[in-house]
DNA sequence: TCCTCCTACGTCAACGTTGACGTAACCAGC
DNA sequence: GCTGGTTACGTCAACGTTGACGTAGGAGGA
């Protein structure tokens, strides 16, 4: 609109008459200039709506700090996503750091563009939900010596911090739940196969079995379902096999609700027991309401922005691999006994 | 880490045998380079690893762009904020721009801090979800010619392109619905009154009745219902008059959730009619399934994103306000019929 | 008194990049 | 052969800031 110009350190100087050294040092709060000189040199900032320019300044401070990470999670606009973002965001502002963030979709080459967006843009580190299959692009990045954290995913090369939940651990136990409470039939559902938490979520189905002593019925494991579509046609398919599964563990959220939406269209959700991965908004307010693994998204945000500070900082501790613990939350599916 | 230096474009030129500006010229794909010498740097750019210091670029360019545009919303772990942010992000990929993503917390304070953490950055551009109260901050930003898009939130100041979505329209809509299908006592429950879409919403109301010839109870009207807590008790007071409402209009997505929980609690939600405003998830799978008034939210963000992009290429028409339209998605709880 | 130390400044160059401008080499045309 | 234009480079300074270092003046001690 109007052609201002931003002000400078040289037109607050030029007003307070003195260098834009003595400007630099009070802005920056530092000392070496007398009472009077701070109070001109401040009233002239104001006067002329002065703000420093951070990127002037981390092109020439030493430590070249952005005070910026990033953040490339899969899909910002998924809950598990923008909780996990909300987390690291607030986190980061203790710290008076901004957050750039960017969806990688699940697409290698979308992640290499945006990791390669935030390197050109010197983000001081990153926090990172990687996507399956390898990894090349986050290596060289970590190798290049950028503080990285990878949440929901541990890392497939060295020496980088990660945070993840307990994904097989907790599944182990939500079966054993369903088996204790009489279920022999317990089918699995699970996401991408390429995704580590998938994987870990089916060997805590596995485990589960083992020792319950149930054994694994392979016709009752449906993975690779991508999306709530592919959720619901595993599950139909499931519920026409015979015997049919009386038990069903959905090891993702967008999967559990697949699965509940043919439970229902079928009538069959007061009498099929189901847990789910992942909870979900109103997981309460259904009939019945939906027993799930709940992961404490907020604790894993934390803990990512938190060691990827320390890195920052200089941290060179060996790498951390941290879990945080989820929690069985019953409300009923889970309960459903055996007819 | 390692005490690596990023290379820049004086290595690459060393190495090249070059000066550093046929470097700038190969890196940025400007003629006046001859084939042998764009070569030579583009292997000597890979074999160091070299890659361009976007904030030393956008301090020296003309142009001073930083291609990144900052993003201002109110809770970034809300379903409909982080639907926004992920229709902003999309769209910004399109132009090769990241995001800058804050939440305000609706604290006037804090969105301060954020413009002036983003203006410090030099933003090229911000998608402002503006907070209630004086504008102050905002406008001041404005009008030293940061573009600037405020988001579900018209203008309180001039010179400011904005979206919205039909608020009032659509409101009038619903409750037209509920009048139709026979109701007379149509209660009204509303978010904080310093909202925009608060009011716009309440207008709707208003004149929603009046289409009907309906007189306003007063006492059916709850506002400032700040979380689903305060929602629920207006809810379970409104019940609790006499005569009791026999429809509720709820005007944003967690109050109708708050008073879902207390119709279901009182067991009449199959007698009670509710219409919401804002969709979300599983509002289908509900029994009965909620009536809402669905907003566009990808169009939203995309036509935010858009208005920015065109400010900031320089258009300097008359601020726009653009309106996209919602609508209303029946799924039962909007049609029940008074007992 | 002189020397030392400290404080409150200032000067200069550099961070990594690009705009403005210079120049050598070459070609076309007369 | 000379002029004029084009191509392919290079040189230099500047973007806004800060680190390294210099200096004038005053305080303090022997």
């Amino acid at each position: 609109m109007d052609e201002r110009r931003e002000p400078t350190m040289r037109d607050v100087a030029a007003l307070a008459r003195v260098s834009t050294k003595t400007v630099s040092r009070v802005i920056n709060g530092l000392p070496g200039a007398g009472p009077e000189v701070v109070e001109r040199v401040r009233a002239a900032a104001r006067s002329l709506g002065y703000r420093p320019n951070l990127t002037a300044s981390s092109l020439r401070r030493s430590d070249k700090r952005s005070a910026t990470i990033g953040v490339l999670f899969e899909d910002l606009s998924n809950p598990f996503d923008s909780a996990l973002l909300r987390a690291v965001e607030d986190r980061a502002r203790q710290n008076g750091v901004l957050v750039l963030a960017g969806s990688s979709e699940d697409e290698p080459l979308l992640q290499r563009e945006l990791l390669e967006s935030l390197a050109t843009r010197r983000v001081d580190g990153m926090v990172v939900m990687a996507v399956g299959g390898h990894q090349d692009a986050l290596q060289q990045e970590r190798e290049r010596g950028t503080p990285m954290v990878l949440v929901d995913r541990p890392p497939t090369f060295g020496g980088t911090d990660s945070v993840t939940t307990t994904n097989r651990d907790s599944s182990r136990e939500a079966v054993l739940q369903l088996a204790d409470f009489g279920h022999r039939d317990i089918a699995f559902l699970g996401d991408r196969r390429t995704l580590w938490t998938s994987q870990e979520r089916y060997t805590g189905y596995l485990e589960g079995l083992a020792h319950a002593g149930l054994k694994l019925r392979e016709d009752l494991v449906r993975t690779d379902l991508k999306g709530p579509d592919a959720a619901e046609r595993a599950t139909a398919e499931l519920l026409d096999r015979d015997p049919r599964p009386t038990a069903l563990f959905t090891a993702q959220n967008l999967v559990t609700v697949g699965a509940m939406r043919v439970l229902r269209a079928r009538d069959l959700h007061h009498r099929v027991a189901l847990i789910g991965f992942d909870d979900f908004p109103l997981a309460d307010m259904l009939q019945p309401g939906v027993t799930v693994v709940r992961q404490d998204v907020p604790a894993l945000g934390r803990k990512a922005a938190e060691l990827v500070f320390a890195r920052i900082e200089g941290d060179t501790s060996p790498p951390v691999h941290a879990v945080v613990p989820a929690s069985l939350v019953r409300r009923g599916s889970g309960e459903i006994r055996p007819h």
